[in-house]
DNA sequence: GAAATTTCTTAATCTACATTATTGGCCCCG
DNA sequence: CGGGGCCAATAATGTAGATTAAGAAATTTC
């Protein structure tokens, strides 16, 4: 149930079985349904979430009611606030899930305590984190240089499984336009099929 | 001399005065003088660079000729094309001088030996990164929700020291507008002092 | 310290994308 | 089966910010 989560960290560290368990130990299981929240925008967030199951996506609203997407996240992948998981204030982030989705929760206490009792995880942090650091500048430059039309080839690429997947007004939200022109687009481009 | 890196780390690790020797050690100082680069975009980024005196900046040039810029680094902060340092392949990013600059710089080789020896920089590091990552998420949100205008005053606030320092030119790639329009922007910000 | 280069301003025109509105399809629930 | 939401498609109109151009101001260079 957990091998999922324990073959991630076996990418970047080497943990014996005792410090495997010991880490297992930490960790609860939490589902949570279509539509409803993990994390709320006035919370704080307590919680590091890594999905096993299904779908997340954080967002963030803006002044006019309009929903920008800063994440997806399908099995595999880590999610939380992390402003406000540094600074244990409110931050801004929703955390809503698109299907009924399993996660398994590390609470802030407990993965400070695991930096100590098992210093491997700060590198194992460190390398996510910095991942996480690459992606999203390459994201900010792709948002600040590229048209919408290059910014949508640029999510196929990135995100060939999560495309079908997901709602167009999901992914409109995540390349920052209106549902409106991806539709446009998508069919100018099934006019002329390019190159 | 070193002062400033030290204080630097000393906010979120503690060493002994020998940890401190040892560090200091592995750091070789440089200057680069106005418009000279410390890392262009078709090299393999090899340090991370500190800036004690001066100012660098961060930015890729587009398929248009267009600069977009990732970061600025005034003196305390870190800066190095994280992609290119990780993946040690060429990146996208140059690095050049604002005005003249000294840094220290630190190999990358130094640096995961210093993970070994002493392994408190690896929490130093990826604190660094954490915040980073807090940062370039707050900057991606903001391009996304922000008119100009918003994003303009968003930066005066958070760099109001840069900004003075700053040619205009410098402010507009980074906010993500032509200087042309930013300057219109603040012709008509003067004409209606706002509230 | 004058010429050369770069930077800033203003203004007219243009365009990528937003806004608003309408329509039809699909799914859920009674 | 029938109605109420939600989602996608299309299209008309609107607008923030880009493009182009050209002159003024400031800085760099020699």
């Amino acid at each position: 149930m957990s091998a999922l989560i324990l073959n991630n960290i076996a990418q970047h560290i080497r943990l014996t079985p005792e410090e495997e368990a010991h880490f297992v130990s930490l960790l609860s299981a939490k589902t949570i349904r279509r539509k409803q929240f993990l994390l709320r925008e006035t919370d704080v967030c307590r919680h590091s979430a890594f999905v096993t199951h299904g779908c997340l996506r954080g967002y963030t609203v803006d002044a006019n009611g309009f929903e920008h997407i800063l994440q997806f996240a399908p099995p595999g992948w880590w999610i939380a606030d992390m402003y406000s998981l540094l600074s244990q204030q409110p931050g801004n982030l929703n955390i809503d899930a698109l299907e009924d989705t399993d996660v398994l929760l590390l609470a802030k206490s407990d993965q400070e305590q695991l930096y100590h009792d098992i210093p491997k995880f700060e590198r194992f942090f460190r390398i996510i984190t910095e991942n996480s650091l690459v992606a999203s500048r390459r994201r900010l430059l792709d948002n600040m240089s590229l048209s919408a039309q290059q910014r949508y080839e640029s999510f196929c690429r990135h995100y060939p499984t999560l495309i079908h997947h997901l709602a167009q007004k999901q992914i409109a939200a995540y390349i920052g336009v209106t549902p409106e022109f991806l539709s446009k687009m998508k069919s100018e481009w099934l006019r002329k099929p390019k190159g």
